[in-house]
RNA sequence: UGGGGCGUGGCCAAGCGGUAAGGCGCGGGACUUUGGAUCCCGUAUUCGAAGGUUCGAAUCCUUCCGCCCCAG
């Protein structure tokens, strides 16, 4: 079988193509250009940089298979760049790696790797693919390493992007990742896993929204409390996040309490802040969300994750038609963030997810 | 120079005789393919200054310095 490999750069990623290659597959790597780096500097993020690139080549050259760069610059500004500025202008929290992943690891690199005659993506992300007997669906499954899962950030993948998805490392823990590409002499073996988001340089993401929204970089308002009293001023909605403790400036006189957001209005701008307490919530509702399992037709009791790194929490799901679904926590969550991605399991298996409200 | 109030770390601010809360900010760390998020640790031997009372004071007394409000 042929199989395109995504190679970012990184040991996961290097490794995936590794044992692919080891299975005695046809493979081709390939990396995408994400953004322009024409200026040559190295502050372009973790991911995909110049170095990255080179990395990548450097591993499929070990690793004895061709390896292309597909430009997709256009494709990932339409795609995660604007959507990104966009969602933070409206004063929504987005999350651009789920981006990423659907609308381009498992959408256009896809199309991509159809032109090279292959019918399959790999990549370096630790989940695992399953197929319902039953129903022949296409299942998505936790890695088997519960720390570095991503099965969060795949959400959103059709059954027919699943259906051909590879994920070679999904059963691997990081651990033996390493151990495994320093055996093969792999030189990303030891290289720090990445983090952050990958085009904004500096974690300075508030000055690039600014930078790509002439909207948001003239915004401005007041930062009120519960009772509507303005207790500060603010430089943009964009610069906060729900459940955002720090950059506020502000605390609470009597008793001296931390003040979080708790709500963002885009409309007239505003900040609403107060006391922790009021960050707790039990219901959400999301939309576009994706049913990995047949959409229910009632009640599902599940566990939810309402970020990256949450601990699951029980709840009951149910869908309300019209790619929408409500999800109530038998207990109440903190910073339940509109613009984040929810995602439902049952077991170690993702049933859907969605956008929150 | 009539009356009243206040001076606690960079900022806000508890404490009102028993040996300096807390928040903001800042520094460090942890976590992490989203989030200036969350989490952890650190951050005034000292309370405008000088005396005094007391076993012991930021807390009581005296004087001085500096602010603020009302009235002149």
């Amino acid at each position: 079988m042929r199989i395109v490999v995504a190679m970012s750069g990184g040991v996961d990623s290097s490794v995936a193509a590794a044992l692919v290659v080891e299975q005695g597959h046809d493979v081709i790597g390939l990396s995408m250009q994400l953004y322009d780096q024409s200026d040559g500097e190295r502050t372009f993020g973790s991911c995909c940089t110049l170095d990255d690139l080179h990395d990548a080549r450097r591993v499929a050259r070990t690793l004895g298979i061709p390896h292309y760069i597909v430009n997709l610059e256009r494709q990932f500004d339409e795609h995660v760049v604007s959507n990104f500025v966009r969602e933070y202008a409206a004063g929504r929290t987005p999350i651009p790696c789920a981006r990423c992943n659907s609308d381009l690891k498992f959408s256009t690199l896809l199309t991509r790797a159809r032109g090279f005659g292959a019918d399959v993506v790999a990549t370096g992300h630790y989940a695992r693919l399953d197929r319902d007997p039953g129903t022949a669906r296409h299942l998505l499954r936790r890695s088997l390493d519960p720390d570095k899962d991503q099965s969060y950030f795949l959400f959103s993948l059709s059954q027919d992007q699943l259906a051909h998805a590879l994920f070679p490392v999904g059963d691997w823990s990081k651990d033996d990742v390493r151990e495994y590409a320093r055996r093969r002499g792999l030189l990303v073996a030891d290289k720090p896993d990445s983090q952050e988001i990958c085009f904004i340089p500096d974690h300075d993401y508030a000055t690039f929204v600014a930078t790509h929204s002439p909207e948001a970089a003239r915004a401005h308002g007041e930062i009120i409390d519960t009772a509507g009293r303005v207790v500060g001023r603010h430089d943009g909605i964009h610069r906060f996040t729900v459940g955002q403790r720090k950059g506020l400036g502000l605390s609470r006189s009597p008793g001296g309490q931390p003040v979080y957001v708790l709500s963002l209005n885009p409309v007239e701008q505003q900040v609403i802040v107060g006391p922790k307490a009021l960050l707790e919530k039990t219901t959400l509702t999301a939309s576009e969300v994706n049913w990995m399992i047949a959409e229910p037709s009632g009640p599902l009791e599940v566990t939810a994750q309402i970020r990256h790194r949450h601990r699951p929490a029980d709840a009951t799901l149910t869908a309300l038609g019209d790619r929408r679904a409500q999800l109530v926590f038998d207990a109440p969550q903190v910073a339940v963030t509109p613009g984040q991605a929810v995602v439902f399991y049952q077991e170690d298996v993702v049933v859907g997810g969605g956008w929150i409200d």
